[in-house]
DNA sequence: TTGAAAGCGGTACCAC
DNA sequence: GTGGTACCGCTTTCAA
């Protein structure tokens, strides 16, 4: 291992020169730094990143952490992991600053990231997918802080880094899954949150494309469900009525319980329904076999792998090496579901 | 956050003797240690790792690796992010040897550990389940040496830490994941590595306890591989001769190309194949849709795993939070199963 | 433009 | 038993 110590004495310089040509502080004369940025090459000088951390102490680094939380059980299992790595890298001298809201309200979010701004050195965010808080995000970056988008990207930001799933193999997948598990002749029925979700929309998109190839698929109906499970039941019993030929379901966001009850109530046990994420109470409903197959898209590691990308940057010094972590949209039946 | 100096200055002792106290070294007067006890607590100290791993820089941590991967290519998948975390800790003073073998000979895995335990102050290994093995494994960790099985555990070892998966969860996924996408009547073969493995034995078991309780099931045979694709291939071949009515195949370690091989050449695209580990070959018979769905034990996972745990331990003095460390076993199939 | 020195938090060793 | 001190690698500040 190769410390600036050596890489100083080698080339006959002090410490202080060395880290003010590898960090381009400047002030160094043309040969020295050129010296010493050969030597360093040469060497495969790579920094202690304890050494930073604790040096990094004095820079007091600050990340402020703002989540669409309140009401979504898929996000409890996204923040539980990152309140426990934020705990594990409070030790290092980092703070983290919590703030939650209640659905995808503009003004508010703009507000909290307000607030947040004056504070932090770096920010994780859920965003809405809005032209006001991108551009609240890109004037962020524009001020130096560190911007890591979770869970939703958003169309031409300059954050830094998205830590996420890829929605359209999502949907590929869950297409692909339905078609294995269901018999032939799928008559599918879809509850979606939003169309005006970009997500939501590309998931849809991605099943389709699996599906429509498939011979006696039929499409009968999108619904919109808002995410909330009183409506999903509506719309789902709604849907049973008036399609009883449907024999598939497929739940593209929240609302997987409200559907799995209407099946119950209409005692539609053959239908096969396939829906995302894993929270407790689809797991419940898969027990009861009305929910044959979950996508999970590792929440867990998407609130850890945030939270570590901001740790390395403000108290390693590493920028991170993806512009985009993506998980992968694993299968998960009953049989895999629990720990 | 609280640091030693903080912790001496309000008990009006000196650094060193809070360290004493707070590491157990002993050589501190009761009355003081109590104290320093006791404000730690109330201030919650948690040591910062940096300045823990700056200080470790001493004490030369090295760790072996010794895996049994060659020509096994389940292994490069865990030996690649292994060798990345690797470099990153390297960063940190750590030192890694790495060895590697191929099969399981007792002889050699003992020698190989004798020749690493001199020099090295933790060991990650794949070990063969045989006493010899074991105990020298429990003579390691009496020497104080910190040891990490990774992928496949063995009895009534003293090592620290196991990474790996579960194997009787893994087979009731296969189980339950073949019933799902195969049509009602199966007919399965079985091909595992061997009947002397434990892991091979506990995913067999899954399996049946699954399908055993499944109208129409027939078990047409368990054959042993020993993980080899050309056996794979001439048994596979044989049993489809013996048994024409067999409709699907479960591949429980190794050896899923010869098996598919086989299907191909008796041109039983009809068989529905669930297999174990995503490598290349399998990948490839997906794509010819030979192979329907595998069973993935994060390999990945496992390597990065397994040398953060030691990292940790040498170099941040963590112990381990957990004894075993158990991926998820996932279900793959075509569309979720490449970047 | 440069070097020297202090400090981040923890550990180890020496002198008393 | 205990305090003082040096050191691990890196950054920052100050003086020259």
């Amino acid at each position: 291992m190769v410390t600036i110590k050596q890489i100083a004495e080698l080339c006959g310089v002090s410490r202080g020169t060395v880290d003010r040509v590898l960090n381009n502080r400047g002030n160094v004369k043309p040969e020295k730094r050129q010296l010493v940025l050969e030597t360093a090459k040469k060497l495969n000088y790579q920094p202690n990143p304890a050494g930073k951390a604790l040096a990094a102490r004095k820079k007091n680094p600050v990340v402020g952490v703002l989540i669409a939380s309140e009401g979504v059980p898929f996000f409890d299992d996204v923040l539980l992991p990152m309140r426990k790595a934020a705990l594990k890298y409070e030790n290092y001298g980092m703070k983290v600053l919590w703030r939650s809201m209640r659905g995808f309200n503009v003004e508010e979010q703009c507000s909290i990231i307000d607030e947040l701004a004056s504070e932090v050195n770096a920010l994780i965010i859920n965003p809405v997918n809005e032209p006001r808080v991108i551009e609240k995000l890109n004037d962020l970056v524009a001020r130096g802080i560190f911007v890591v988008t979770i869970n939703n990207d958003v169309d031409s930001c300059r954050r830094h880094c998205y830590v996420g799933t890829d929605y359209l193999q999502g949907g590929r997948t869950a297409g692909a899954l339905l078609k294995m598990i269901a018999p032939p002749g799928i008559h599918a029925g879809v509850l979606m949150g939003s169309q005006s979700m970009q997500g939501h929309r590309q998931r849809l998109q991605g099943f389709l494309e699996v599906l429509e190839k498939t011979e006696g698929f039929q499409l009968m109906g999108v619904h919109e469900n808002e995410d909330d499970d009183m409506i999903s039941y509506e719309k789902t019993r709604q849907l049973l009525e008036e399609h009883p030929d449907t024999n598939a379901l497929f739940i593209i966001s929240s609302g997987a319980y409200g559907a799995a009850r209407a099946v119950m109530a209409k005692n539609r046990r053959d239908i096969v329904m396939v829906v995302f994420d894993t929270i407790p109470s689809t797991i419940r409903m898969m027990r009861d076999h009305i929910i044959q197959a979950a996508i999970y898209q590792h929440p867990r590691q998407q609130g850890r792998r945030a939270m570590q990308v901001v740790f390395d940057y403000l108290v390693n010094g590493f920028r991170p090496d993806q512009k985009k972590y993506l998980m992968r949209n694993e299968i998960r039946i009953l049989e895999n579901v629990e720990e």
